[in-house]
DNA sequence: AGTGTACGATACAATTATGTCTCAATCAAG
DNA sequence: CTTGATTGAGACATAATTGTATCGTACACT
C-alpha cells in the first residue's frame, strides 16, 4: 500500500476528539483532548509539537475537506441556486468543521487570508443569486453571507441534537433561506 | 439620594468589560477583564470574590435585562407577530448580552433553570405564531427557536460591524424569519 | 528471534491564572 | 482638617496548563 495514504488513525483521533471537545468548550486543556482521543498526553505533542500547532493544522484540515467537499459538491450545478442547494446538502453534515473554523480566529496570516477567501466566495456566490433573482436586491450582502453561516451551523447542530432528521436539513436551511431573504 | 438605587459605576464596568472581552475571548483571564475595565484586578475581586462569582453575577444581570426589556416591549402587543416584532426589536441591541447567555452555560442550576423557562417561553410563542397562521405547521418548532435565537445575534453583529444601519436591523431579521418559514 | 517504531506513563521545569493579603494614595463627607 | 471608604499596586502562595524528557512495553515487520 501507498505509504503517503497511510496516515496514523491516531492523529485522525486527536483530531476529532479536538474539534468535538473545542466545540463544547473552546478552552479544553490537551489532557481533556487527550484523553477523549483515547490516548496518551505524551502522543498528543509528538503529532502536534505544540497548542498552536494543533489548531493551526486542525484549522487548516477543516478548510481542506470543506473546500473539497464543497467543490466536489457543486461541480456540476447550472444555476447559482443549484450551487446553494447542493453546497447546503454537502455542508450540514460537516457543520461541527464549519462551525470551527468560524469559531477559531488564527493568528496565522495564511489562514486569515484563506478565511477571507471562503467568505468572498460565498459572496461572489451571493451576486450571482441576486442576478438570477433569488435573492432580493434590498438585502445587504453581509447579511446573506452571515445568514448562509447560520444556517449550516443551526442546521447541523439541530440534526446533531435530534430534531431534525438529517434529510431534512438542508432543505429547511435552503428554504429558510431563499424564502426569507427572496424577493 | 437613595442608597439602594446608588450602585457604584465600577461594577458596571466591570461587567461591560468582561462581556466584551468574553465575546471575544471565551477564556479572557480576570487579568484583561480587568485591565479593560481600566480598573486594578483586586477591585474587581473586592466585586466578584471569583470567577465564576463574575460569570454567576454577569449572566443573572443579563437575564433580567433581558427579561425586563422583553417585557415591557411585548406589553401592549396584540398579535404573537407583533410581541415577535417587538421583542427583536428590543433584543437586538442588547446581542451581546443575549448571545453571552447563549454560550454561557454556567453550573449553577438555578441559571439552568432560568434559561431553560426563557427557551420555553419562546417556544409557546412559537406555537402561537403558528397558531396565527405565521409559521408553517411543518417547520419543527426547536427551529424556529433556534432561529430566533440566531437571528437577534446576527442582526446585533451586522450592526455592530457596520454593515447594516440600526434601524433596518429588526426589520430584516423580522422578515428573514417571517418569509423564511412562514407557510 | 531480532529490530525499530510508536505508544503510555511518569516526572520535571516553566509559565500562567487565580485568590488572598498588605500598604499607601485618593476622594468624598462630615 | 479629619475620618472612613474605596482604590491601585504589588507581594505571595496555590493550582492548572504546557512543553520536554525519560523509561519500559507492545506491536509490526523481517
Amino acid at each position: 500500500m501507498a505509504k503517503t495514504a497511510m496516515r496514523p488513525p491516531v492523529r485522525e483521533a486527536i483530531v476529532d476528539a479536538a474539534i468535538d471537545a473545542l466545540a463544547r468548550n473552546p478552552g479544553a486543556s490537551l489532557s481533556a483532548i487527550a484523553e477523549r482521543a483515547g490516548v496518551g498526553r505524551a502522543t498528543l505533542h509528538r503529532h502536534f509539537s505544540s497548542r498552536v500547532d494543533l489548531l493551526t493544522a486542525i484549522t487548516r484540515q477543516c478548510m481542506d475537506e470543506v473546500d473539497a467537499v464543497v467543490d466536489e459538491a457543486i461541480g456540476d450545478a447550472r444555476s447559482a441556486r443549484d450551487r446553494l442547494s447542493r453546497m447546503l446538502e454537502a455542508l450540514i453534515p460537516l457543520g461541527d468543521r464549519y462551525h470551527f473554523l468560524a469559531s477559531e480566529r488564527s493568528d496565522d496570516t495564511g489562514l486569515k487570508a484563506r478565511h477571507e477567501a471562503s467568505l468572498e466566495w460565498l459572496g461572489c456566490l451571493v451576486d450571482e443569486l441576486r442576478e438570477e433573482g433569488a435573492i432580493a436586491t434590498d438585502v445587504p450582502r453581509s447579511w446573506v453571507v452571515a445568514s448562509i453561516d447560520a444556517q449550516v451551523w443551526l442546521a447541523w447542530s439541530q440534526v446533531a441534537a435530534g430534531n431534525l432528521a438529517r434529510s431534512d436539513a438542508a432543505g429547511l436551511a435552503l428554504r429558510t433561506l431563499l424564502r426569507g431573504m427572496g424577493r
